[in-house]
DNA sequence: CAGTGGTCTAGACCACCTT
DNA sequence: AGGTGGTCTAGACCACTGC
């Protein structure tokens, strides 16, 4: 196998082939690589080049790299990553992991703002999941998470969800969530979620409305979650 | 001059050295470094040494390189840097640059919040600068703005204030803000602001609480937005 | 044309891990 | 000891810019 000597640049085409490799599943998260040598002989470049490769995509937390032992695929359920796109934080800084409680799960056809939001084309069955979560014994967030049954085939069959979703995506479903796009509002409490967390009907809350994307760029999982006030502060630092 | 053979990676001490020197302003905006065979020379290692350190700033937004042309100090008041950090968007996902006034603007010491999120200690005189920003001509973000008097020494002596204020930071004073903090919050609009928005004192709105960032690390400005509920949507992409 | 950054290679040596 | 990734070098060639 070579790569072609035209158009981009050889550490670009590496990267791109590597990655499709990597989508395609032919690596399981947490398996080593080949060695930079034996991917450089493979594509018919230098070492140094799938090295450039392969940085980037450590770059892009794709890949994990240790000295001595291997590259391998990121794990995405580990307590770091998770905490990657966990933005709520308690006003004094501190983070806390919920805990969640589901309220129901339910199949249904996606609405058309759904199916925008997530790409979806025709007929598109999708589950419909709500959760509560606690903050120190307290109700504090309500999320309702609508997975498409295309991406997530019978996800609503599974007995035990965990804490965090993105876990059971990777382990059972080969999906990688690499980033999110979050837009946050304030709107008022929807009346049917009012006695879920303990507040009026119409009570101001912060909405986070959130896109999950899976490493092929895919937009595969669109929720919402409503935040109690003044329990909660969002926190980002964009560079 | 060159660098010490030990300890740290030759090219982390390049990165350091460099960084440090364009903090110091010995490049100004928009002015070429030496080429990477004159600094390689320079700092006694190879040209690929002081690529890779100067490849890093690249990914900080600290320079800019152009092939054929040279390597620059990172312009962070061009439109494309601006927009980096405003993060508001109209619910319909377009961005828009708003209007500004300038309602009020003092000297005063500083209190215990500001001196703990600016990092002051002891005497710490600053400008509280309240502005008024407007979106199609209609009043939509109050801003509060703080800048330590240590930082911008006179700042208040300007006659005229750009739409940003990086602008302003980066010409006159030597800082370039390279990171900002955000915190949002859902809080009730304070009375002193509620006719300028032309809201009811206590209504719900965004607000958003900002960190400045400099080149060096510090935070510089310390800023609160009062953003009128509903006309707003503030978005961020997670990676 | 000369000067700049961008790519690619080949080889040396080091640091770390496993056996 | 042997394999892995991490650093560093020197040199070649390409692509773009400006004179």
């Amino acid at each position: 196998m070579s790569l072609s000597k035209s158009f981009q640049p050889l550490y670009k085409q590496a990267y791109e082939l590597l990655t499709s490799r990597l989508v395609n599943g032919d690596w399981k998260p947490s398996e080593p690589l080949p060695s930079e040598y034996a991917l450089a002989a493979e594509l018919g470049v230098s070492q140094g080049t799938v090295r450039k490769a392969l940085n980037q995509m450590v770059a892009e937390n794709l890949l994990d790299r240790r000295q001595g032992k291997g590259t391998y695929v990121a794990e995405h359920t580990q307590e770091s990553s998770l905490f990657r796109f966990f933005r709520l934080r308690e006003p004094n800084g501190e983070s806390l992991i919920p805990e969640t409680k589901v309220l129901s799960s339910s199949r249904r056809e996606a609405t058309a703002a759904e199916k925008s939001h997530l790409n979806l084309e025709g007929s598109s069955p999708v589950v419909e999941l709500i959760r509560l979560r606690y903050l120190k014994g307290e109700a504090a967030i309500l999320e309702k998470v609508i997975q498409p049954l295309s991406v997530f085939p019978d996800i609503d069959k599974e007995t035990e969800l965990p804490n965090s979703l993105y876990t059971l995506y990777q382990e059972k479903f080969g999906i990688s969530i690499v980033s999110v796009r979050d837009e946050l509002h304030v709107t008022q409490l929807p009346s049917e979620y009012a006695d879920d967390l303990g507040l009026a009907a119409g009570a101001p809350v912060l909405m986070v409305e959130r896109a999950s994307i899976n490493i092929d760029g895919r937009a595969v999982e669109w929720s919402q979650a409503y935040c109690s006030t003044e329990k909660f502060v969002y926190s980002v630092h964009l560079k």
